[in-house]
DNA sequence: GGAACTATTGTTAGAAG
DNA sequence: GCTTCTAACAATAGTTC
C-alpha cells in the first residue's frame, strides 16, 4: 500500500493512465451528480475517452433519470418556486444571447454550416445540461436538426440560407 | 468544527445551499481539471448556476489556456502519437453521427431554426470540449454563427432553407 | 482483466475572522 | 460577501485476488 503523494501530471505509463480513467469518472460524474442533488442546480459533465467513441456525459442522454430525479426532489420542496426562477434565468441568459448577437455584425464571411451541423450533433446530447424545463422541446429539436441535416446529406450540394422577401445570401458549400 | 456525515440531498436552508455552491464547483472543475491533465483526454463540466446567467464550465472559453497547458504537456512525451490518435477518434465520431443521422430520415417536420440557434449559441461554448484540434475552426465558426443569426434577427422575418438547384424547401418560422 | 482493499492523500461543512 | 481553518469525511494509487 506504498501510495505516494501524485504529481498532477500526464501519467507517462499506458495501463496506469487507462486503468486511472475510469475510476477518475466515476468520481467526476459523483461530483457532479452531488452538486446537482444538494444544490438543486443543473450540473454536467463530459468525457471525450480515447477507449470510446461516444463521449461520456452526466447527466445520462438515454435515461433522463437524473432530471427526473432532480424533480421529484424538489417537488418536495418548493417546485413553484423553483419553475419561477427557472424562467427567470432562462430568461436572462436569452436577453444575453441577444447582446452577444448585436455584437457579432461583421462582414459577410463564409459559413460552413455543415461543419456546425456535425458539431451540434456531436455536442447535442449535451443540450440536455441546458435543464430540465426544456427537455420535451429538446427530443424535437434534436430530431429535427436530424432532418436538416440529413436533407443536406441528401442534396450533396450548396447550401443556401435566405431571408424571405429579401435578398438571397450565399451563405456556404457542401464538402 | 462539529462536522457530521452530510446526506445526499437537497439542502434545503438557502444560504447553506448557496455557501456550498462555490465549493463544490470547485472541486468539479478541479476533478475535470485532473482527469485532463491526468489520463490527457478532453474532459469538461459545467454548471448551470441560479446565481449567474452564464453558465460556467470547465475548461475557460475565453483564454483556452488548459488546452495549450495540454498540448504543451503532450509535446513533451508523444505529441505525434497523440495527434494521430485524436484523428482516429473524430473520424470515429463524424462516422458515429453519419450513421445517426441516417436514421433521421422521416417527415418533414417543422424546424423552429431560431430555437436551434439560440441553443446553440447558449452551449456553443461547449464544443471547445469537442477537443483541442478544432480550436482555431472552433472561433470562427462560432463568429460565423453568429452573423449568420445576426441576419436572422435583423430581417425579423420567416427563415427559409433551400438547396440550391432543387426544390425550396420550407424550415421554420421566426418566433 | 476487473473487483476489492486500504494507506494515504484529497475534499469540504461548519465556523470564525 | 470572501477567505481561512480544520476535523471529519471521501476519493483513489497501488496492490492483491
Amino acid at each position: 500500500m506504498t501510495r505516494r503523494k501524485v504529481k498532477l501530471a500526464f501519467i507517462v505509463n499506458n495501463s496506469s493512465r487507462k486503468n486511472n480513467l475510469p475510476k477518475r469518472k466515476r468520481g467526476l460524474f459523483k461530483k457532479a451528480y452531488e452538486i446537482f442533488t444538494l444544490c438543486g442546480i443543473n450540473a454536467g459533465a463530459i468525457i471525450y475517452s480515447p477507449y470510446d467513441p461516444t463521449p461520456e456525459v452526466w447527466p445520462s442522454v438515454e435515461g433522463y433519470e437524473p432530471s427526473d430525479y432532480y424533480f421529484l426532489e424538489l417537488a418536495e420542496i418548493d417546485r413553484h418556486n423553483n419553475m419561477f426562477n427557472q424562467q427567470e434565468f432562462v430568461q436572462q441568459r436569452i436577453t444575453k444571447a441577444d447582446k452577444l448577437l448585436l455584437k457579432k455584425k461583421k462582414d459577410n464571411r463564409e459559413v460552413n454550416l455543415m461543419e456546425d451541423m456535425y458539431r451540434f450533433l456531436q455536442i447535442g446530447q449535451l443540450t440536455i445540461l441546458a435543464g430540465v424545463h426544456t427537455k420535451p422541446a429538446l427530443a424535437r429539436d434534436l430530431n429535427d436538426l436530424g432532418y436538416l441535416v440529413d436533407m443536406y446529406l441528401n442534396s450533396r450540394n450548396r447550401l443556401i440560407l435566405i431571408l424571405e422577401g429579401g435578398s438571397d445570401v450565399e451563405i456556404g458549400e457542401s464538402l
